[in-house]
DNA sequence: GCCCTGACGTGAA
DNA sequence: ATTCACGCCAGGG
């Protein structure tokens, strides 16, 4: 029998299974969801089984470019729903763009092992944090 | 089987 | 920060 041959589906699951990882109030590049599947430079692959996924099955919302921005155009249906199921778990979505430096998933825990801080920064202008928050 | 498109990524100008 | 080009793989015409 010729059964050497896997379905791609074993891809689709791994995808869909690494976007299901995603903690809520986390963010994901399509990039960090390939490799995390297991498919280094299949970025593009995650983004056409999302496509091809129903909603509900995973949580989409939570996979974003690389850069942090929303991988549908600006305006559009889709874009609207991402930033408001964004804003539901409490990742704010500024210009089309998700802080990742916030939000990211495993990039967070790279921070916390490595060395957060990058402090230094410029004020920026009027904006300030009173409280030491 | 070739060509184009796409929920991508990275690097350079 | 923005734009362009190239690389990547899978589908569809």
């Amino acid at each position: 029998m010729k059964s050497v041959e896997a379905k791609p589906k074993a891809e689709h699951a791994a995808i869909l299974r690494a976007i299901a990882a995603i903690p809520p109030g986390c963010v994901a590049s399509y990039g960090e969801i390939a490799a995390r599947a297991g498919l280094p430079k299949r970025a593009r692959l995650v983004g056409r089984v999302l496509g091809e996924t129903p909603a509900g099955v995973a949580p989409w919302y939570r996979v974003l470019r690389s850069d942090g921005r929303i991988a549908f155009p600006p305006g559009s249906r889709e874009f609207r729903e991402q930033v408001r199921r964004l804003a539901a778990e409490g990742v704010l979505v500024r210009n089309g763009r998700v802080d990742l430096a916030a939000h990211g998933w495993e990039r967070n825990l790279d921070d916390l092992l490595w060395g957060p801080p990058p402090p230094a920064k410029k004020a920026a202008r009027g904006k300030r944090r009173p409280t030491g928050d």
